[in-house]
RNA sequence: GAAGCAGGCCGGACGGUCGCCGUGCCGCAGUUGCGGUGCGGAGGAAAGUCGGGACUCCACAGGGCAGCGUAGCGGGUAACUCCCGUCCGCCGUGAGGCGAGGAUCAGAGCAACAGAGACGAGCCGGUUAAGUCCGGGUGAAACGGGCAAUCUCUACGCGGAGCAACACCAAAUAGGCAGACGACGACGCGGCCCGCCGAGUCUGCGGGUAGGUGGCUUGAGCGCCGCGGCAACGCGUCGCCCAGAGGAAUGACCGUCAUAGCCCGCAAGGGCCGUAACAGAAUCCCGCUUACAGGCUUGCUUCACAC
C-alpha cells in the first residue's frame, strides 16, 4: 500500500469531490469563527483531512480575487499539521475581501487551522 | 526642440526549493491507483456577452403576410452592426476626426414658447381687369420647404434553442412492463388434483437520477518568405503544434539582473523600495466595446530654431 502522501503535497485526496460534498460539513455543529469567515469542522477519513472553501461572489466580486483567496488558503492548509488530522474542513467566507488584505487573510486562515489542531 | 495627429508592439527576465493540472515513458499494484522521470500549462483584453459564424439538437413542401435587422457607391470575408477604398456633409490652421449619409409629387404625423396663423391653406393691409402683384412684427422654420433614429415606402438579409447543446455507459431508491415461484390464503358449495385471484420472493426488460466517458481542442490555426492587390485581403512554398480544468489546475517562498519611483552626489556612481496597471481560460473561432501602471516604435502635422 503506497498510500503515503508526500510530505507537503495537496492532491485530490485532500479536496472534496463532487457537487454538494460540502453540505454535510457546512451543517456540522462544530464551528470556529474568524474575523471574516467561519471554519466548519466534521470528522472525516482518518489520516486525510479534506479542505474546501466557500466563497460567494458577494465577498469578492472579481474572479481574480476569489482565486487568490483560494490559493492562499490552500497554501496555508498544505503546510499545516491538520492535514493529517482526519477532519473535513470548510471555510465559508463572510465579510467582503479587498485586495490589500492578503496577508490578513492568510493569518486568519492559519489562526483557524491552529485552533482546530489545538482543540483535539 | 515644443505641442499634436494616426497606427503598430510589449506589458518583467533568468535560476532554485516545495506544490497543483494534463500528458509520454519506466517500475509496482490482478483494476481504481501509487512512485519516478521528461514535456506542456492564462490574457491583450481570458472581461462585457453586443454583432457574426462553426458545431449540436428540435422544427421545416412552396410562396406570402407580420416582426426584427441593415442602408451613399465599390470591394474584403465563412459571416457580421466588422474591415478596406472612395464620394458627399460637418469640425479642425493642419496631420486628421465625426456622420443610421436610399426615398417625403404613395400616404399619415410633427411638442412648448412667441405669433393673427405651424404643416392645412387660409387670414390681415395695400394693389390690380384678374389670387394680379407686394408686404406681414414673431420664430429654428411662414406658402415654400424641412424632419424618414415618428410611422411608412423601397432594396437586401433573418426558423428556434444552446456545450448545463448533444451522444454513450450507468448504481441505489420509488414506480412501470414481462416471466417464474408462490402461504396449509380467497374463489370454483366441502376435500385432493386442477384452474383462477393473490400479499410477497426471484429473474429479465425498458424509461430515468446521482455518477462516469465522449463532445474537448489541429483550427476560417501560428510563423518566415515569395507573388497579386492602393488597401482590407487572397494565393503558394517551407516550418511549427501552442492550456484543456470540470465545486473548476496554472500557486507559495527565495536569490540574481534589469524597469518605474524616491534619496545622496557637479559628475562617474551609490543607496532605498521590491514587481507594481487592468485583470484569471471554461466548446471553439472572427469582430466590436469597455478597463489599463509603465515602456518601446513607425509615419505624419503645426510652430520655433539653424543652414
Amino acid at each position: 500500500m503506497t498510500r503515503g502522501a508526500r510530505k507537503e503535497g495537496l492532491s485530490r485526496r485532500h479536496r472534496f469531490a463532487g457537487r454538494g460534498a460540502f453540505v454535510s460539513a457546512l451543517r456540522s455543529p462544530r464551528k470556529l469563527r474568524g474575523a471574516s469567515s467561519i471554519l466548519h469542522v466534521l470528522a472525516g477519513r482518518p489520516g486525510q483531512s479534506r479542505f474546501g472553501l466557500a466563497l460567494p461572489k458577494r465577498i469578492a466580486r472579481r474572479a481574480v480575487d476569489r482565486n487568490r483567496m483560494k490559493r492562499l488558503a490552500r497554501e496555508a492548509f498544505r503546510r499545516h499539521a491538520v492535514k493529517a488530522a482526519g477532519l473535513d474542513l470548510v471555510i465559508a467566507g463572510r465579510q467582503p475581501f479587498s485586495r490589500n488584505e492578503e496577508s490578513r487573510w492568510v493569518a486568519e486562515v492559519r489562526g483557524l487551522l491552529d485552533r482546530v489542531a489545538g482543540e483535539r
